[in-house]
DNA sequence: GAGAATTGTGTTGTGTTCAAAATTTTGCGT
DNA sequence: ACGCAAAATTTTGAACACAACACAATTCTC
């Protein structure tokens, strides 16, 4: 079978959960063509699809971009999985066997990510669990709508410099299941709204100061160990690299219709998208 | 200003809304570039974004329609908004002047639409109380998110002939806004619980029973009154008919390049998506 | 006359083309 | 070396053409 233009949205948005795409990243819609083996018309429906949901943005004839949420859509989408997910548990009535297996499954799965080294399949399951939860207590459509905001706020923690634990996320979200295991469910409510608090907190969101310099100033202070870099530009690093394009051009010129066969150097285009692969 | 792809997708949810476009209504392609004045690629574009917010589905090959949601997904709908709207309430402190200000302008919207006579604007309304409570609450993100969900219970609500009564559910609006202004939240929980519970409980939905020619067969009783027709059979009609299309094809084989600039007959296609209009 | 095969028609799926706009590069003058 | 302007390139925007498919109606066969 042939590439959907829901695979590539998909991949988009587990690369955007695992942090592998930051905010403001470039999505063209020629490289993803190509490092799909597919044609615009694809790409295009599925950035489409995105935009719908709030991962991309189109700046007309610019380009494709993930997008980056100012500090207003930041409290807003922060307020929003509060809101859905306090919700959600208080409106559950009882949680089966099943779900709670389920669960203990997932928290074994994000225990051995944060024992391992990947720190993209770490990120990952650290979200998926507020989405398995949603799915676990038989709510398919707050399941979708909560990946789309825990990509977001994703995008948000990198964007903003989150420095929340993830050992410590992992415990609180083991907290929670045993609450909901035991049926204490007001204990899960309060649980659940201490937890999303705690990541929102560790955002080093500006208090609309009147300096519009007070970011860059704080950037360009001189550090105490110049040779740690900060977290974010490291992942940019790579990402919104736009030159080193000398192939790009040449395979378009090629001829007609043969695009499409064409097996380009996929080594090339891994340089600038290959986080989703 | 020519037409822009959200222009379209924004119309067609406001048909929704207002009851104009029933479930399972067929979205050619041809027809809404026709009725836009523009080409399929835009329309196109417009119902992707659509199928990404769960309004319309596509069949491969087959066509775009309004979806018909399932037992299951009518139940999950249902459920969604209410854990939305109760842990909004739930997760707000202080409901600002100019809320009760704005929310109070559309109850008086309400009032005026159910004392009118278009039936649609009232549909429209009485769904976008919900819209407009988030948007007041300040988080934009969940009031889109609820206009989904909203136009989604509504297509429910046609299908599953809802019997909810328009200056009932005014009526709960109003007290839901009392209570805000109030400041008792507890009370605008409850009563918002209760609302939703009540529009919920006069769906028609069959018991999942071992019977699949159920509802054949109470379709096929026959009627006490043979003169009045059920509700949902009138609202499609129209919507669906396929036929009577002897100009579409005309127009089309007229040449190329031209088909763009070409006024066809307005009144023609009206009758079948002139909800859009 | 009933059923199967076939043809016809309409509709979406996908790739390609051309144009417009924005960005980058280049070149020139100071 | 710097600034500015113009050209070249990249990239999306939109239209279009054709292919693939589904459904309906017709025809053919038994």
């Amino acid at each position: 079978m042939t590439i959907a233009a829901s695979d590539i949205s998909n991949r988009i948005i587990e690369a955007v959960m695992a942090q592998k795409l930051a905010p403001g990243s470039r999505l063209g819609e020629q490289q993803l063509a190509m490092l799909f083996d597919c044609s615009r018309t694809i790409v295009r429906e599925a950035l489409t699809r995105l935009a719908a949901r709030g991962i991309v943005t189109v700046s007309s004839r610019r380009g494709w971009y993930v997008i980056e949420p100012s500090q207003d859509e930041a409290r807003e989408a922060f307020e929003a999985r509060r809101v859905i997910e306090m919700g959600l548990i208080r409106c559950t009535t009882d949680v089966s066997k099943t779900a709670v297996k389920q669960l203990k499954s997932h928290l074994a799965r994000e225990k051995a990510a944060i024992k391992g080294s990947d720190v993209g399949l770490r990120s990952f399951l650290l979200g998926d669990f507020h989405v398995c939860l949603a799915e676990c207590l038989g709510n398919s459509l707050l399941a979708d709508t909560l990946r789309d905001f825990t990509a977001r706020t994703t995008l948000i923690a990198m964007l903003y410099q989150s420095s929340h634990d993830a050992a410590q996320s992992c415990h609180e979200h083991v907290e929670i299941v045993q609450a909901l295991e035991k049926g204490d469910l007001v204990r899960a409510e309060k649980l659940m709204q201490a937890h999303i608090g705690s990541v929102q907190s560790t955002l080093k969101l500006q208090p609309a100061s009147g300096d519009p310099l007070a970011e860059l100033r704080s950037a360009l202070s001189p550090m105490s160990n110049p040779a740690s870099q900060q977290a974010k530009p490291k992942l940019a690093q790579g990402l919104h690299t736009s030159s080193r394009q000398s192939t790009l051009k040449d395979v378009m010129k090629k001829g007609r219709g043969a695009a499409t066969k064409t097996k380009v150097q996929t080594e090339d285009n891994s340089t600038y998208l290959g986080a989703l692969l």
